[in-house]
Formats: C-alpha cells, structure tokens, sequence
RNA sequence: GGGCGGAUAGCUCAGCGGGUAGAGCGCUGCCCUUACAAGGCAGAGGCCACAGGUUCGAGCCCUGUUCCGCCUACCA
C-alpha cells in the first residue's frame, strides 16, 4: 500500500479513495445515480431554444426483469443520450412499460391459482383491481433495474401503456379508424391458444419443426367399394370433415366430384369436390376438408358452401360434435382416433413426418386454427405509406440490410387480428345492442344503442397489447392533446430496438404514426443484434445459459458491462458475451482509475486548470499527445455519428490504454521531473485526461463522474460538460511530433525487444550509438531525456556518420536508421549472428512480393501513381535493410574468421 | 419452400469506396521499475471455408459449392 502524499487531494465527499489501488464500482455507483436524480440532469426541460434529441425506450413488459438484451439496448440508447446532452442539446429519453396482456394477465392468474382462486370466481372488476394491485407492488422492478444501468432517463414524464393518458389515445385511435373503415369485426379463421384461451395474431404463433407422423386414411364411398385415400397430420379432426377435395384436372380422381363418402367412424356422408388449390404431388392428391380447423380448408369451404362442424373447442377438447370421442383433450383424441381406425381397418399408413407446427409464443401451446368472431385491422391501407416513408428515405433503417426485410413482411402483410378474450388490457370500446344487434363504438361511453335507443353491452374483449405499443411515440407525449412536448420531441430522433420487434412495433408504430401524427414517428431505427452466449446459443431460463446483467454489474460494475455490450455491438452481428471479455473491460476501468490516481498524486494541492498556452513551444510529448487526442476526438466524433459504438469504443481503449497511459503518462514522468516544464506538463496532463474523461463518460459514465469529480473543475457535473468536438480548442494535429514521437517509439521498442531476445535483465542499462538520417538526428534532441526511463538506454552519441562501437548488436530501423549497442562481454558472436540472420530473412520474405510487383509492367502503368510511388518507397526502404543486414552479416563473418575463439565477445 | 446473415490468429470479433492481414482475451519468456500484477516489457501464432472468374493486384467485387445460424411460410 502506498501511503497518500501529502499533495494528493481527497475530496471530503469522495468514498472511493485514492490510496485504493483497485477501483471497486460498488462504492460508487449508487451514488451518483441518486445524485443525478436529485439533480434533475435528466429533464428535458422545455420551452428550448436549443436543438432536441428524443428517444422513445422500447417499453419493457411489467412482468420482466433485465436481461442482457434490456442492457444492450438500453446502453446504446444512454450512449447516444448521454452524448447528445454534453453537446448541449436539449435532450429526452421518455422512459415507460409496457402493460403485456397476457403475460400479466398469467402472472396474477398463477398467484390466484396458489390461493386457490380463479379469475372466473373474483370476476372481472376484482381481478383488474387486483393485477394493478399486483403491477403497483411488483411491476416496477425492471425501471430499478434500468436506472442501475445509468439509464439517463426522464423518469418524471414515465409512462405506462395503460395508464389514463395512453388509454385515451388508444380509444381516440380505435374510434378514428373504426370510423374509417379500417378496423372491423368478423368471423375468420384464427390463431387460438387453448390455454390462454385468447385469439393470438400471426405474429404471436412461433412455428418451430416437430417430428409428427403422416397418416393416410381410407374414406370408402357411400356404396361401400372403392373410395379415396387422404392423408393427414391431425387425424383427430376428421371428425369435423365436411368433403374431400381433389384437383379439377387429377386423372386419378376423374369423375369422382360429386360422389360421396362414408366418413369413417363418424358415419356421415361427405361430398367429393374439385378445387385448383389441391396440390396434386404431395400424399395421395385427396385432401380432406376440414373448415372449422384449418386455414386452408377454411377457404375450400367458402368457396364451395360447405358447412362447418367444430369438434375442436376452446378449450383444446373434443365438443360434442366428436360424438363418442366427446370431452377428449386434443391429443388423447388423435391416438384414440388412429387405434379406432386402425382397427375397423381404415387406416393405411402411418409415415414420419417433419413439419412445422404452431406454438404460442407466450406459454408455447399448440396453437389450435380456430373460426371466430373477432375485430381486425384492415391493414393495406395502413402499410402504403408506411412503405414509402422507407422507400422514400424519409426513415432510414441501420443496418440497411433490415429494409428488405421490412419490405419483404410490408408486401405481404394480412389483416391484424386485435381482440384477445383476457381482462387485463384496454377494453374495446364497441357497445352490442340487445334489441337490434347492431353496434355502438364512441368515444364517451355509449348509455343506450346509438341506433335504436336499445339495451347495451360492452365488448368484452381487450385490445392486442401491441396495439397500444404502436402508439407509443406519440400516446407518450400526450396525443391527441397538441402538448409543448409533442411540438418539440415528435418526431422523436431515432428508435434503438432488436430486430425481433421489427414487425411486432417498429413496423405498427410507423404505419400509426403515419396515420395519426401525419409524419413518421422516429428519423432514423438502429437495430441492434441479440446478444447470445458464449457458444452462440440464444440465452433462455430453460437451457439455463443466462447471464444475469444484474450479477454482472454486482461483480464487475456497470461500466464494465456497458463498455463490453457497446464494444462488442457491431452492426448485424449477434454478439456472444463471454466473462473473459467482461473481464477485460474490468480491467480497462482499473486503468482509468489508475491513470486517475496518477494524475492526481502529482497535482499540487492548489492547482487551477488554466486555459493552455501556445502549443507551438511545447514539448515534444505535449505536442504529440494532444495530436493524438485530436485524433482520437475526431474520429470518436465520426462513429457515434454512424452509430458504430464498437468502433468508438474500440478507439477510447487504445488511446486511453495504449498512447496515453503506455507512452504519454511515462514521458510526463520524466516531464514532470524537469523543473521548467512541470507546469506546462502538468497542464497538458489534466486537460488530456479531462477531455478524455468527457469522451469516455456516455461510455462509462460512473467512474469517469467519480474521477470527474476529485479533478479540479469547472461545472457540477460532468453530464453537463462539454463533449469534445473537432476543432478542439486547444492542441490540433501535428504531424511532426507525431513523426518524430514514431521515431523514439521504434527506436525504444527495438532495443527492448533486442534485451528481451537476448535475455538482459532490464536492470541493465545498455550504452547506445545512434548511426541517424538527418532528419532523426535532427530531431532527436526532442525526446533523447526519455531513453533512459523508458528504454533504459544511454544514448552516447546520435550522429550521422556515427562508427560502430566494437563489439556491438546493430539494431536496423527505417530511414536507414541503425542503434549500435556496444554489448562487450554479454553477447557472443554467435547469438549475435543468429538475430541478424533472422532479421535477414523476415526482410526478405517481406521483400520478394513487393520487388514482383514493382518489377511488373503493368503494375507500373496500370496501378495509381501514389499507390507505385508508396511502394517503391516500402522497397527502398526494405532494401536499406536488407543491405545493412548483409553488412553486419559479413562483419560478423570477418570476426570469427580472423580467429576469435567461440564465444568471445564481437 | 422463400429470404437474410456468417465462415479471418487457440477463443470472441474488427477490417469490405480492392494496394504486403488487425484488436481484445488466451498462450510463451522476462520483470513486484513508488499510477496500475485487474500491471509492465517483449514474443509466438493466419493459404482470410472451398472452387472458379474479374483485375496490374482480391478476406474485400462476381458466380457456384459446402457447412453453421436466424427470419419467414396454411404443403394437408
């Protein structure tokens, strides 16, 4: 433990301290979340003159809890948020849950069943009380779980897909396209779960491929001979068969439209039919109809009358229809079906049979085709424009590979199916007239029949609750009022989602937007990947391979997983978290912290940060620091702007680790020691790490605060300091210091690696000649105080025509540069000869490719003048040395030759 | 059945307006050098899935092929 100097400054506030040499997140965090709440930093405080930036957050479901998907998108968006706001935008993230009909709606029904009770026993006003009851206690875990990810929301204008205000505007939009004729009620083939006992929409069944059987079974015609063969997956349901249909044009089946058969079992009498819509090639070419329970049957039965016998009920079991097979579940019902067939001998065979079946993609039932009257949305009219506001640029989706398939799903697009038969979700505002029958649908709650004056009862359906997500980047502002909100935020900037919602909302929420606000609801959508497990393997609770976000923040701190997601979030690609790589980014945060420490210890206690003095008679360190920050800047500026967080992220590790700890901060060291530059080092110090605190802080906004905040400063927060933007005030790009600090780093890391090979303790220091080109020699002078601390070296002469000390190892640099390092009595001619010999032949290698392709005619003529003129130049350089390597080699080779012992030092 | 994405160092991934392959982690060697051993310094390790083509030049562009993912779909 390093005991504190006297100079280190400790903040009284400060509970992480600097003598701590290990940064623990733990005594942070929680911290400076409460401090920027109470700060209200958050607020997107209106009126504002200044440009806005506004976010819709994908509303998480009441029921949830964060996964690592939540902390991906939710770090994208605070990266974006938390960017624009330092720019000095006006800037609101618009937080809010979502009410999640049937997930809820099943939490509370499970908690009823422990006690015993059933929503049927409580009644439908008692059990709305109660889920609210239960969303009131429990459903706001997931918006901790979100402020713990430093999710810079505006928590005071939260909202929830069912409180009053977004109520209202469901109703107002449900009574407009009603009015219009664009959301109506009918019977229709639909998706029904037996066990939520709910009509799902297309996008609610998940297919997966089950291994089912095919069974072909033989339908005898009524005289009792012959007859027709059909096969079938769901034997069950023919019992509920009204025909059996072939091709028009099948010679097979010439002539047999219009018999009957004698349905087995059953004993009913069944038509033949034709119809186009039978494929031919797949079973026996016959299929049997079975309107009330297939989609495609469905509408065979339309086209040729066919009645409709429902053996399939709500409730997965067989209705009385089935006859003997009555009151079965579904499934009993086929194995009691093929054994009844089998044995009166109508059952001819029984083959594997791949294929697709439906599940509910909330309690993964088999789903059951069912006719039933229920309300949808006409949706082509609706899709039309939806299309063009993507065609025409007016939203622009990232990647771009994502637009085919938004328009691949838009193109082919059917009826919404928005009435789900639970309690817990918006209730349809259509009233049914017990005199007349016809319907009521109103704003205001309707007291009688708006046609005859009859009797009225409400729907009693809800609304699909994505019905009410679609809405969200307006209901939240306060549509339909004309709010301040409104006029400032819609439309809202950009929308950051996975692309598993892209047609369940992204898709609804611009075909509304359209509709209602009369301008799309976000410029642009960022869609993010999934993130998976190590082996690539979608994270899910029943394979057991979640990475709980929560633990990972408990153990590794909530920077680390966030600067890991953003790192890892490259475009299109799915991303596979792994502990090793958190870890990493564990490690990345103790680097600031130590960097932190270092800059602090070496602040005198009184120090202002002042504004920097003309860089032009800096050090060579300040100049080259600060033009790489520059740098760094610059093209940080430029990936958020193209949403590459990855590449920002990756940029912010390598300036911070790699030039600014690894080379800068051991330069200043030696800075720092020299007398008259102390001050100006001490300047160009804090402002380099100040400025890359702001760059990092959307990143990692904990740490950077909690450093922020022991430097000495200007400003409360540093939310509400500037980000750095290109120009920067101070330091620009300096090619010269960048060369000639290019030059000391080769130069360094050669003769290290030159100790490295040959074993020499870096406790030694080495003696150095220095045989330069001009314009190394010339500039040497600048960073030669620097040899010693960081190479160990003692430069003895920097010279161009410097002789080569006897007995030395010759290190071969570009620019015909070469560092003689005088090694008497530590190395033998032999070892010595080996590295060169090595060198040789890596040059070599390095060389051939590049004299073909400077030997081709072609080459020469063909390729541009600055790409043949940069590789003559790598080739003259390659071919100095060479040449110098042959040199040394020979040399080498004269030594031993006149007759020194093995061994004996060159 | 359609569509999309991927195949690059042991692992996870960058690189894709074509110009001698990069990062992190892991691995090897040497170092407890007063910011940091959660660290420092150095190093090893790639026919860029396969086969053709375009080009002076191809992970990068084109055409096939083979494996993986994913989305979508009413073949009973």
């Amino acid at each position: 433990m390093i005991p504190p100097r006297p100079s280190v400054r400790i903040p009284p506030h400060s509970a992480m301290e600097l003598v701590d040499k290990n940064y623990d997140p733990r005594k942070v965090e929680a911290r400076w979340n409460s401090r920027w709440e109470e700060g209200r930093y958050f607020h997107a405080a209106l009126p504002s003159s200044r440009p806005t930036f506004s976010i819709v957050i994908p509303p998480p479901n009441i029921t949830g809890s964060l996964h690592m998907g939540h902390a991906l998108n939710v770090t994208l968006q605070d990266i974006l948020l938390r960017w624009r706001r330092m720019r000095g935008e006006t800037v609101l993230w618009l937080p809010g849950t979502d009410h999640a009909g049937i997930a809820t709606q099943n939490v509370v029904e499970r908690q009823l069943a422990a006690e015993g009770l059933t929503r049927q026993a409580l009644g439908r006003q008692a059990f709305v009380e109660r889920v609210w009851q239960w969303k009131e206690t429990s459903g706001g875990m997931i918006l901790n779980q979100l402020k713990r990810l430093g999710a810079s929301c505006d928590w005071a204008r939260l909202r929830f897909t069912l409180d009053e205000g977004l109520s209202r505007a469901v109703r107002e939009v449900f009574v407009r396209l009603y009015e219009d004729g664009l959301i109506y009620r009918g019977e229709r083939m639909i998706n029904w779960c037996p066990r939520c006992r709910t009509a799902l929409s297309d996008l609610e069944v998940e297919h997966h491929e089950v291994a089912g059987k095919l069974y072909t079974i033989h339908y005898p015609l009524a005289d009792g001979k012959q007859g027709i063969t059909v096969a079938t997956t769901r034997p069950e349901t023919m019992l509920g068969d009204t025909a059996v249909a072939v091709h028009p044009e099948d010679a097979r089946y010439a002539g047999m439209a219009g018999k009957r058969l004698r349905l087995p079992i059953a004993a009913r009498l069944i038509p033949v039919i034709a119809d186009a819509a039978v494929d031919r090639e797949f079973g026996t070419g016959a299929v049997k109809v079975t309107p009330a329970h297939d989609p495609h049957d469905f509408e065979i039965a339309q086209r040729h009358a066919l009645p409709r016998v429902q053996v399939i009920g709500e409730d997965g079991r067989m209705t009385a229809a089935a006859g003997s097979h009555a009151d079965k579940e579904r499934h009993v019902c086929r194995h009691d079906v093929v054994k009844e067939l089998e044995a009166q001998g109508f059952l001819v065979s029984v083959q594997d049979h791949r294929h697709a079946v439906g599940h509910c993609y909330r309690c993964k039932t088999i789903v059951e085709p069912l006719v039933s009257l229920q309300w949808f949305v006409r949706i082509a009219p609706l899709a039309d424009p939806a299309i063009r506001a993507v065609q025409e640029g007016r939203i622009t989706i990232i990647p771009k590979s994502w637009e085919a398939t938004y328009f691949d799903w838009m193109y082919n697009i059917r009826d919404w199916c928005i009435s789900r038969q639970l309690w817990w979700g918006h209730r349809i505002p259509a009233w049914h007239c017990r005199a007349c029958g016809k319907m009521t649908v109103a704003m205001k709650d309707p007291a009688s029949c708006a046609h005859c004056g009859g009797g009225i009862e409400q729907d009693p359906d809800v609304l699909d609750t994505w019905f009410s997500s679609a809405l969200w980047p307006f209901s939240t502002l306060g549509w339909p009022d004309e709010t301040p909100e409104l006029k400032a935020f819609y439309p809202t900037t950009v929308l950051v989602t996975g692309f598993d919602i892209l047609f369940f909302w992204v898709a609804r929420m611009i075909m509304m937007g359209l509709r209602f606000m009369d301008k799309v609801p976000f410029k642009t959508v960022y869609i993010h990947a999934l993130v998976r497990d190590a082996e690539g393997q979608k994270m899910s609770k029943s394979k057991g391979n979640v990475i709980d976000p929560v633990e990972i923040m408990d153990q590794y701190g909530t920077d680390a997983l966030r600067f890991t997601l953003a790192a890892m979030a490259s475009p299109g690609r799915d991303i596979k978290l792994s502990m090793e790589r958190i870890e990493g980014y564990r490690n990345f945060c103790n680097k600031i912290w130590n960097a932190a420490r270092f800059v602090l210890m070496n602040l005198p206690e009184n120090f202002r940060p002042a504004p920097l003095p003309d860089p032009a008679e800096f050090l060579i360190s300040s100049k080259w620091i600060l033009s790489r920050l520059h740098e760094c800047a610059e093209f940080i500026q430029r990936d958020l702007d193209e949403y590459r967080f990855d590449q920002a992220a990756h940029r912010l590790y390598g300036f911070t680790w790699h030039e600014f700890c690894d080379w800068y901060v051991e330069m200043a060291k030696n800075d720092l020691a020299a007398e008259p530059r102390r001050e100006e080092t001490l300047s160009v110090l804090m402002t380099t790490f100040e400025t890359l605190l702001r760059l990092l802080h959307p990143f990692m906004p904990f740490i950077t605060e909690e450093i922020w905040q022991q430097l000495p400063r200007e400003g409360e927060t540093l939310l509400l300091a500037g980000y750095p933007t290109v120009p920067l005030k101070w330091g620009k790009k300096d090619q010269t210091a960048e060369w000639v600090i290019g030059k000391m780093i080769e130069i360094f890391t050669n003769s290290r690696n030159l100790r490295s090979e040959l074993r020499l303790p870096p406790s030694v220091e080495l003696d150095a000649v220095i045989a330069a080109g001009p314009m190394t020699a010339g500039t040497s002078k600048h960073w030669l105080k620097y040899a010693k601390k960081l190479a160990r070296l003692n430069i003895l002469e920097i010279n161009e025509d410097a002789d080569k000390p006897r007995g030395s190892a010759t290190l071969i640099l570009s620019d015909n540069d070469k560092v003689y390092i005088p090694l008497a009595g530590l190395i033998d001619v032999h070892s010595e000869t080996q590295r060169i010999a090595k060198l040789l032949e890596k040059v070599e290698r390095n060389l051939k490719p590049l004299e073909a392709k400077l030997s081709s005619a072609d080459f020469q003529s063909k390729a541009p003048p600055d790409v043949v003129a940069k590789t003559r130049q790598q080739l003259e350089d390659l071919r100095s040395k060479h040449l110098q390597c042959r040199k040394e080699l020979e040399w080498m080779n004269e030594i031993t030759s006149t007759n020194l012992p093995e061994g004996t030092s060159a």
